[in-house]
DNA sequence: CTGTTAGCGCATTCAT
DNA sequence: ATGAATGCGCTAACAG
């Protein structure tokens, strides 16, 4: 400011603040913006070997990177997507993320990746910015949106696939877990192990349709195998953000387990078994978690309420299987996590280029690991 | 294409499949595109009420959305900053984004997260996309940067902010954990906790100034308590990739341990305690986890070793507090990662506006949770 | 108060 | 094989 003078920098290699630009290396290059775009372009094949040599040098010499945005604006097209993401802490999303990534890399995409956080209202705040900065398409895992994102998104907005969850009103690819196969996978194996007493423990599923079908899932076996009258069970609503109404709920469950089996001590040398039962033993209260973060909740509880051997008096499963749940040892559906978020981007990929018009579904089969959680003899305690 | 003729879209709500642009708005309002980009800009104090009038039902009819690479295009900066996480799986990290994406949202910047999964070769890649991509700057949670990353960032480059982790030779703002104190911290503790052996149980820290301070610490704060001699240690490498020398070292540690357990139990009834200590039970070892990530690995291994009654044998205590050390009753030290991400998005706030020259690091305390692990009675057994 | 003009950095006709 | 001109959608001087 106070030196005058010319715009050349000072000596001594003074900092550039300006990239440059594609006319910086033009000019280096002694040539013209388009032959540099060429280049830029692959199209070596319209370039003389020298031409590109020249070019090769500018472009090192002054350090230049193309300006995505400003290519974006002129073919109007930036290869980037949207992925909005529910909630990072749950290990689902990131795993899902992973494949997504992968995807993205191989097909030429760059991943906007943002992050919702379990609120709506960012949910629809990133919506609407991933929107201005005009990606090509989005890959949504749903939270609350509804009418509010149909607009910029859907049919004639910019395309979108769902992963995990579908919204309400939106005719979009949706790919994710076969929810009713899982569920009952899962549930069968727990009435074959011999509980008789089930509790589906699920977050508030107001607009959450995997949720939703994990419910009716598990009511719907429960039900099929009620025929031969084995196990009995019912579904516990649990707020991770308020869960007072339903840890109580199932505290109440407990308190009777545990009135239960008090009795059956009391009357085991008396009456020994009341029923006709093969077994003495006191029949453990199954715990099936829609998904891990309330695996997660209820491991807590259990553990505060009956100690680290809280799985002696109780089994839990899982739909989703995080890291601990192998150190906890607990007996979870693993979903196919990557090749969800892979098959994802191929979806929106296939639709960016136009070739699918109509929605179309990828329900991918979860697997069972077995841990001692469900096994017959409980985890081995210490 | 076969219909000939106006632009006009064809009756019944066609799919526009262009958005509108400023000019669609002015010609909607009926002015010219400066009033608009005013508009936009909320430079309302220069525009007549009838003029604003239109203008937003223009806006609103067309459903119109300002495009931001245009903008950013034109007004040189973009709002966007980039963040380059090294491992979404790492609980740490997504808490530290959460801080980050609070302040990008309070301060009106765009995160892009970038996750390198641990890849030096894809942290490279990113790096290489963001400059790219024009970002105001970058909050780095390094993995293997040098030079490379040095040209595009750094000094004469595009601001940046390391997290966790410094980089060898840039000279960049700097937040974190306090490792040092933590460690020293988390030593102290073992030792009054009366564990006279200790294990630091690290990643190879070949690039990673978080990983190297830590062990140092750790072993200062042995070296400072050994002219006591109450405890000994040492520090065992762990390489989470390929665990199997790791493991074994860790291995013939506890083989040692069970050993001498082994002969404690043939000689206690014989001659009760061997040396003078006052207590005949067996001290157990202590091991200290670097990071979560390790403590994991090491609480997988333990289990496979000793079953589910492993930290009967084993005291085990992590830097990084994630939700399965409150399950699992693990001793931990909490990083304040909300802060971390939150700072380091203010410190780049005003490096980018041009605030600050000169290269400030941050070091946030780390808070110890004591958990039954480092408890005089173990865990409680079932 | 409002409209016109001129680019931001690049890709693309269209001529050479 | 190469370059000059035009404009993507928007903002920022300048005029009125």
């Amino acid at each position: 400011m106070s030196e005058s003078g010319t715009p050349a920098p000072a000596p001594g290699h003074a900092t550039p603040p300006r990239r440059a630009t594609i006319s910086d290396v033009a000019r280096e290059a002694g040539t013209g913006k388009t032959s540099i775009s060429r280049y830029l372009n692959g199209e070596f094949d319209v370039l003389s070997p020298q031409l590109r040599a020249r070019i090769e040098a500018a472009i090192k010499q002054l350090d230049y990177q193309p300006n995505q945005m400003a290519r974006g604006l002129k073919r109007g097209r930036n290869r980037l997507i949207g992925m909005l993401v529910a909630d990072l802490t749950n290990p689902y999303s990131v795993e899902v993320l992973q494949g997504v990534e992968a995807a993205c890399h191989a097909l030429g995409y760059m991943p906007l990746i943002c992050h919702a956080a379990n609120e709506v209202e960012m949910e629809r705040r990133y919506l609407q910015l991933l929107t201005t900065y005009r990606v090509e398409g989005v890959i949504v895992n749903a939270l609350g949106v509804r009418e509010e994102m149909l607009r910029p998104v859907g049919a004639s907005g910019i395309p979108a696939v769902l992963v995990d969850r579908r919204v309400e009103g939106l005719e979009a690819d949706m790919v994710g877990l076969d929810n009713p196969a899982a569920t009952t996978l899962a549930t069968r194996h727990l009435i074959e192990r011999g509980y008789a007493e089930l509790r589906f423990v699920v977050q508030p599923f107001e607009r959450v349709s995997s949720r939703r079908q994990r419910v009716e899932a598990f009511e719907a076996a429960l039900a099929a195998n009620g025929a031969n009258g084995a196990a009995s069970g019912r579904t516990l609503i649990l707020d991770l953000d308020d869960d007072a109404g339903g840890l109580a709920a199932l505290d109440r469950d407990l308190d009777a387990l545990d009135a239960f089996d008090a009795g059956v001590s009391y009357a085991s040398d008396a009456r020994a078994t009341s029923a006709g039962d093969e077994q003495a033993a006191p029949r453990r209260l199954a715990l099936f978690a829609a998904n891990a973060p309330v695996a997660m909740r209820l491991a807590l509880h259990l553990n505060a309420r009956y100690g680290a051997a809280w799985q002696t008096r109780v089994a839990l499963l899982s739909i989703d299987d995080p890291e601990w749940a192998e150190l906890a040892g607990i007996t979870t559906v693993r979903q196919p996590t990557y090749d969800i978020g892979y098959r994802a981007v191929e979806f929106l990929h296939e639709r960016i280029a136009g070739l699918v018009t109509q929605a179309r579904d990828c329900l991918l089969p979860g697997e069972l690991i077995e841990r001692a959680s469900t096994s017959a003899s409980a985890r081995s305690s210490p």
